[in-house]
DNA sequence: CGAGCCCTTGATGCATTTCAACGAATGTGG
DNA sequence: CCACATTCGTTGAAATGCATCAAGGGCTCG
């Protein structure tokens, strides 16, 4: 059981979770020696579940390819989506017995597994890494805020704007056209509508020319700042 | 600048943050004499703010008495609110720069304020309060998880039971009757609806002798199990 | 007593869900 | 290689739910 650290995958999910500098602190070696000796790396296929709600979480994971998202059933039989995670997120590290939600793989994907225990041991050892993640749990207190408001506004139109520019942050400022690895129903779930709703809302950005879509998955943003006005009215 | 450890409602709300046992673990008694030493009691009249949205954060507090909520502004003049806090919750512990929402007391209240930089220290100098303030921390995103699960429910009468429930929650198994201390415009701002819908939504279960409402604001559950199927539909 | 605030209730119009149909893309078995 | 079934996204029409507008009652405070 073990990773190779030198991977760029790896190296950039970690550089995410822990900073730029995160092999650069006092006792650094040690850590990075302690971690990769002690984690492993598990690949999720397109559809499958990394670990799922309900689960004893034995396990914290660092995703470190592909992509995920973190689903809730409903009693009902539907579902919700909180959040769809990238390179480089936590997930499963608070203290909690069972997991309150589901991960499952959108694209082919990987992440790194640490037994919970040992990750409490690391955190113990190697204050400056708790300390770090900490910062990087609190970043996605914040994340989650965000989307907390985005739900809390009431028109559909102005939430499938601002799902549009959160992606559109994710990917960096060079680029105006992304790939969506979610399914229309998930987008939908994700934001809080019908798939119909948000089929219709994205057609109206499309005819009014502020988006553009090729294939039913590649986005073309044409005109950012007519977007942010969508999204606040 | 100081604070009475011995103090009820403070020692309630530091047992809530940091673990029943928080006086007893190896060095406490340091960690207590240098907390007292540095925090500064602070109290809030109904309706002012205990900081701002876009505030610098300085100080990190914890909820001692009353209750607070946490509110964002929208573009249009609107607000969002996040949560509702009582005793023992951390606030503005993140290392944001600026707060990205406001608490406003919802009664008379009161808060004990830690200079940020003196937060660190006490996490440098006490490893142990660090783990727990990031157990806190945890519990408090798997809150908001909740809470985002809720708004990402579709019909609003579902919501408000949701709400209910969670207040009943909140005091315990013992009681079924509580105090709503915010106004209508609160909650509905809360769910994510208009005030008149929130409205509606309780008087429905009203009249269906679900619950029963006293003085617009003593709420009973009478019937928590249609509570339940409720807000599930 | 009157002013102001908050909550409730009714009426109306709009937004969204639901139901339904269709085309495109993909996969299956003959 | 071709019917056929299946899945996914889009669009239309109808029904429903919610926001908005408007009015009235209860309460508090001056």
């Amino acid at each position: 059981m073990s990773i190779e650290l030198d991977k760029i995958t790896i190296k950039t999910a970690l550089t995410s979770c822990l900073g730029r500098d995160f092999l650069a602190f006092e006792g650094s070696e040690d850590f990075v020696a302690d971690l990769s000796a002690h984690a492993e790396e598990v690949r999720v296929q397109t559809g499958d579940y990394l670990f799922k709600e309900d689960d004893p979480v034995k396990h914290g994971y660092i995703s470190i390819s592909g992509s995920f998202m973190l689903e809730r059933a409903t009693s009902e039989g539907t579902r919700h989506i909180f959040a769809f995670v990238f390179t480089g997120s936590l997930l499963g590290f608070s203290e909690q017995h069972h997991f309150t939600f589901s991960a499952k793989a959108l694209s082919e994907s990987a992440a790194i597994k640490v037994n919970m225990t040992f990750i409490e041991e690391l955190f113990d050892k190697y204050p400056e890494i708790a300390k770090r993640v900490h910062n990087k749990t609190n970043k996605i207190l914040s994340m989650i805020l965000d989307q907390l408001f985005v739900l809390g506004q009431k028109t559909a139109h102005q939430r499938i704007a601002i799902f549009l520019l959160g992606m559109l942050k994710q990917i960096g400022n060079q680029q105006n056209t992304f790939l969506l690895t979610m399914a229309r129903r998930d987008v939908a779930d994700y934001v809080g509508m019908s798939i119909e709703t948000c089929s219709r809302g994205l057609s109206k950005l499309s005819k009014q020319g502020i988006i553009s879509i090729k294939d039913n998955y590649i986005v073309t943003v044409l005109d950012e700042e007519r977007l942010v006005e969508f999204a606040s009215k």
